[in-house]
DNA sequence: TTGATTTAGTTTGTTACACAAACTATAATG
DNA sequence: CATTATAGTTTGTGTAACAAACTAAATCAA
């Protein structure tokens, strides 16, 4: 049933593993944005639009969401002034959405934050566990671009 | 500003790369759960009901929940016949929670799917490599508890 | 050019989720 | 026994997500 040497019932899986440690992520993401009073999902916008100004459907692929929950959610972010719709040029049906300063300032304290606490739980790690750890996400991601 | 030798501004951080890893993981979990139109959360909830029956109050400690929260989330679960509330002989207040066969049989059935996928993900790793990264994850995730 | 069709985005309606505050009922404590 | 603490629910509010229907602009076809 279970081929795989590296794995077995007792150890813990690289699966409960993965998911295990998502988890944790994502509680930093919850609880940092809590401080600011910003969702997970909001947090990650604003991420996007540290580099970029796309259009609201390029933004609903990005976060993987339907193109009216991207409505919904830059309304909101919209009404605290955390990002604006910028009329596009060449196509008048169109917005491209755009972080303020305001929104820049709030992703930069919360990144500092979640940087902070990221490293925290990675501190029972050895410097070059951490450098492998992290050669062997990007392994993971780098497929997906 | 940044001493750690093991990362600078040109190399992915441990930190974007555990984040982003989170993101992929928890997109798996979401998509495997939509399959079986569970939520991310009540994929969760059956997780951890595998192997316990706790009352709500621990319930809401291990999900990181207010415990109106985990009302809810029981309810509809209940509603949906994946867990039911078991009185405490012990003390009249309080209910255990246990899943049902129903559940039980979901959660089997989602667990597989998101062992697939995630393993999946991993393909780009060495077998050597997909160990190392496993002893890592739980290395990290040691501490609590 | 005009008419049909796509495309970009919003609106509307529905459901889930999460919290806080108020509440109910039982347990524990003085 | 009266008080206080605890377990859980209820109620009210806001965010989040989707699907379907809609609006307006762009593109395509004749």
């Amino acid at each position: 049933m279970n081929n795989d040497r590296t794995s077995n019932k007792n150890d813990p899986s690289i699966v409960d593993g993965l998911v295990q440690l998502s988890f944790l992520i994502q509680s930093i993401l919850g609880r940092v944005g809590a401080i600011h009073n910003l969702s997970v999902i909001q947090i990650r916008l604003l991420g996007i639009l540290r580099d970029r100004e796309p259009s609201m459907l390029q933004l609903a692929q990005h976060l993987n969401l339907d193109k009216s929950s991207v409505s919904g959610l830059v309304d909101r972010a919209e009404r605290r002034g955390l990002v604006e719709r910028t009329t596009c040029p060449s196509d008048r049906r169109g917005f491209n959405v755009r972080i303020t300063s305001a929104g820049q300032q709030l992703v930069h304290e919360a990144a500092e934050e979640i940087e902070r606490q990221v490293n925290a739980i990675t501190e029972v790690l050895a410097p070059a566990e951490r450098s492998v750890l992290t050669s062997l996400a990007t392994k993971i991601l780098s497929p997906r671009e």
